[in-house]
DNA sequence: GCGTGTGAACCTCTTCACAGCG
DNA sequence: CGCTGTGAAGAGGTTCACACGC
């Protein structure tokens, strides 16, 4: 059972029914049909049932899936019903702006601390997080158990903060940094790329021109 | 010529090619082989060459390709060698947070302007960029001819903002909001979701406990 | 009838392996 | 000899179409 292979892109989608199925909950709609589901997530119905029978047939045919159940199974599935706590590292203007922003409509993530190496913003407190010399990461984090760790370190920095975070055990690592990061194996890193979206977004303007 | 169907994938690592490149180039690097730009980017040296392959004969044999060269080249292909003006449309927590820690480092992108419902901020300047109403939003955009368009407005916002944007010609999206947004045909949507990318890392978290 | 679950066909992307050129 | 460019093989993901259950 835990060697199933499944593929990130199903994980991601998942994310996504999950979403649309939180809102379905609080309109009160009792089912939903993979149709539903895959207009709202701009794929195909088919895919999306090959996705949730990935895991297991939570459908009725000929009524669809029913909203409450589904969403707990895709929880489940996750492991989003018991999310893990999330820390900050840098407590610059991205740093901070994550925890001011909040984890409201993510699905039950909270901080749970942030830190910072600069001593004139360490004790700060940002909406309701404080802010820890790093000194202090290990005994969080070996307290704590699994957590997520979201990178926030100005440019030149991440290496450092990530050798960092696995050296306490942190094995998940969102990174908004630019630089690309070496991690030992066992460690999960994904990155939020604000500048290839960019790219991506000028290289379809450029298509366009020249059609 | 303009019918070449390019993955996003290819041009997502293009994206990561030109970021490597302009490293080499500051380091005085002269020429890197597709097994640098491969290691660097996380990818295998065939996927590299057959990137580089689609849009020409960049390198040549025994030496590799010329650092100063391809990134021309690359920037050419994408758009970047003179990228289009970047506008905010919400100035709250993230949009002020993305405008003050600038666009340095992503390859020439700058912020043109910024777009704001709440009275008490427009006419506020962040980090040197104005925040105008929404009124003013058509003037800018025509005036600009293509633009891209960061959306960080609150909430249930997001349709609104977007039929806004697509009502005044601007094509290109970039969204931070969670929301599901309706788009027409030729407008192209992208979303930067760290919610999915936190359900990721916890289902990784996840597969690892059952191993 | 409606909508799920699923094998099969289809398509896309990646990896392999090697010819060919500097 | 080293490294690119590339056909061929392989892997993975998506779409199709239909049998089955409600």
């Amino acid at each position: 059972m835990p060697g199933k292979k499944v593929s990130e892109k199903t994980i991601r989608r998942l994310s996504h029914y999950a979403r649309c199925l939180r809102e379905a909950r609080i309109d009160g709609t009792p089912f939903v049909t993979s149709k539903h589901l895959s207009e709202r997530c701009g794929i195909s119905s088919a895919a999306v049932r090959k996705d949730l029978a990935v895991f297991g047939e939570f459908g009725k045919q000929g009524s669809g899936y029913e909203v409450s159940g589904l969403l707990e199974n895709i929880e489940r599935i996750l492991g989003t019903c018991d999310p893990p706590p999330v820390i900050v590292i840098g407590a610059g203007i991205i740093g901070s702006a994550l925890l001011e922003s909040g984890l409201n409509g993510t699905g039950g993530y909270r901080y749970l601390a942030s830190f910072d190496s600069d001593p004139k913003t360490i004790g700060k407190t940002i909406a309701g997080v404080r802010v820890q010399s790093l000194a202090e990461l290990r005994d969080v984090v070996s307290e704590q158990g699994d957590v997520i760790a979201i990178l926030a370190v100005p440019p030149g920095e991440g290496q450092n903060a990530v050798d960092n975070l696995v050296s306490v055990g942190c094995i998940s690592i969102l990174s908004f940094t630019l630089e690309p990061l070496d991690i030992p194996d066992g460690v999960v890193l994904r990155y939020v790329e604000v500048s290839t979206e960019l790219d991506l977004l000028t290289y379809s303007l450029k298509c366009r021109d020249r059609s």
